[in-house]
DNA sequence: TATGAATGAGGTTTCATTCAT
DNA sequence: CATGAATGAAACCTCATTCAT
């Protein structure tokens, strides 16, 4: 794949890094920018809070990112691969046996994307905050996100071509990816505040309480 | 309805307001600030604004709150309001007819959903929101209009309890609830932006998508 | 005794009760305004605060004091009331024995000026702060606190004269109140906090010190 | 002399200053404070006048000090530098002739400190208010200044030892410092205003009273 | 006359951004 | 180029005082 998420790519907003010693101040920043994310909200972070994180002063982060806006992009950049690393470790998990069930399927899908949420919260809230807050500013990193999200519902909706109802598979893979990015992220995120305060369930019910909506999502004929 | 809910009820950090005159000072802020959340976001309203809005000094608005934060109870003050007001004016929407069956009446609740969220979004932003990131302050008014809607649901459910396959009815309609205020609501407010950008549906096919996921949760049995 | 230090009298600054009702009004300010005195500094105390603990409205209270300045003369009449409900109190003290040498009446004295100090510290904080910070608002209280006290000095002298060496009776009592009044004050106020920081001994110490001082003071002859 | 009391000595709740730029702004802002200092009291110097005077902008100040708090400490700083251009200026006040007796080095003594007093009433004030106010703040100026003091007049003591009857020479030494810082200091500060109204003498007489009273502690034996 | 709501100047503090070194 | 000191607009909040009822 030549995806090109190296982590020197320079992005809208960003001053392009001709030597290498700008490209290494750039993966400086944007490794202490991650490590911040993870911690607190972006409109926490301050640039200065980043540069001193980063070893450099206040200016050369403004030589790198003509402003806070132009941080904004790389959130994404930092939730992609927060996502590759943990998709290349998980990948047992979402492993279907021979024997598995759309059911199966669709719950170990649930198990994999609780465990995703639970690991970083603080930086998938700001990547969804801000993909939310600042579409424009979103990049292409969140694209691949989806994409490589979505073509991993599709192959299970192929898989279970005969169980599921849905006619187009496409839209159908789209919508669990909808489904899940937004039902289950509410909860790994902000648990019982906001509509979760409804929710009366412990988290292995709420789990398979979205394999089921999703199951059922999937496989309900026509009305 | 006889919820003691008029406009002049006092919360939490809310200086108590004896006389005629403040109990209008009141108003005017309420009616103020619930215009400004219509435009903007709760952090980007200052309060000089909101005195300025209401016609009043800056003292004035803080002899009524004691500071910025005790204003965030009042989001969700407003946002019951809009709430009570619309169900008044859709009760038709939601009427249901004799011959409906489960699914029409699912549809029929997406339907009415979906008309709301798209009349105050950036208000119904501001209550979720700060219903996650300050739940020690959203007060009564946000269970109220938990509760509220998880009973419509749960009449729902009653009603058509021979199709709906959930052994536990107050447990499906809170689901439901959750569904629909998460599911819903990210598209409502965000619509592309977010993960809604997977979606490529246009809306009365999402809003047919949603009561497809709530109507396949319910009725679908055991996998 | 004429003397008159009845609650009511207007000092500078001040409205003139004419009803009744107005006296009560003045009375009821006082008292609280001396409690409060007693609790924190003055500037620490607000106008509505006052009005509060007065049990009376803002408003009410600017009847009776063009402003905030205008309470200032109330602290020496706080102040002044204190003194002489202690020394009613402490004349058992105070009274000299037959055969009580200068040294044994100045040691009494000292420990009856301590008493007085611990009683109320943030009173007299305050009274001293403001005889210093604005001198043109203390008004007669002030002098009658000191010529008691200084008549009280002479009296002592005078009765001692053959062991004091000091040629101006008059003169050596008025620094003996100054004397007492900032080397005691000022340990019994602040402690060990400003100059008392300098001092290593214990309370009853001190006050032998001090007693030592004044002792030291009168006796002494030409160096 | 080599002690290190330097301009640009930080405080508590000060930022470092590492760049000589930094360092010079530190002066500006030293410099000025205590002009201001001179002028009037700490509570009415607000941080915009302190930037203007000192020529820099309102941010500059937080730069260095982290709120108005970080403050206090200067004061002891600049009290501390005042106290040893003094010491230096007046070191021929204060030699001793080799003829000179107790009596005689009492009242040079008690004339110097009321000629440092004169100097910089305004700033004393300050200093002596805020050792009381904040005693956590005063950091080891205070210390500094209490100690030196002290230490001369120990000398003093010691070198007279035959006249002093105090048994305890470091006690009677930190004795006189407090009674002088208190007893030279009212006066000096507040004249006829507080307890200096009782007082009907002149300075000449007021500072010959001062020493009669310290030698009058130091030299009077057991009563 | 009493009330207490309303006023608004003035103070402290933050932080994205600029720019001299 | 990098540095980090300096900038200053803008936000929050307080409280003595005024004034309509």
């Amino acid at each position: 794949m030549e995806k090109s998420d190296d982590i020197s790519k320079p992005r809208r907003g960003e001053i392009e890094a001709s030597q290498d010693r700008s490209r290494r101040t750039r993966e400086k920043l944007v490794t202490a920018f991650g490590a911040l994310l993870r911690e607190k909200a972006f409109e926490a972070i301050t640039m200065a809070e980043l540069a001193e994180r980063s070893g450099v002063a206040v200016g050369t982060v403004y030589r790198r990112f003509a402003n806070k806006e132009a941080l904004i992009p790389v959130i994404f950049e930092v939730y992609l691969q927060m996502l590759q690393t943990q998709s290349t470790d998980n990948s047992r998990h979402m492993t279907l046996e021979d024997d598995d069930t759309l059911w199966d399927a669709t719950l170990k899908l649930c198990k994999a994307a609780w465990d995703v949420l639970e690991r970083d919260p603080q930086l998938i809230r700001s990547a969804h905050l801000y993909a939310r807050l600042r579409p424009d500013l979103v990049g292409e990193d969140w694209d691949d996100i989806i994409e490589g999200s979505v073509g991993q519902f599709r192959q299970l909706i192929d898989h279970f071509s005969d169980e599921v109802q849905r006619p187009d598979a496409d839209g159908a893979a789209r919508m669990v990816f909808y489904l899940l990015n937004t039902v289950m992220v509410e909860q790994g995120l902000y648990g019982d505040a906001g509509p979760g305060a409804a929710l009366k369930v412990d988290t292995p019910a709420f789990i398979e309480d979205c394999a089921t909506t999703v199951y059922g999502y999937l496989t309900v004929g026509e009305a």
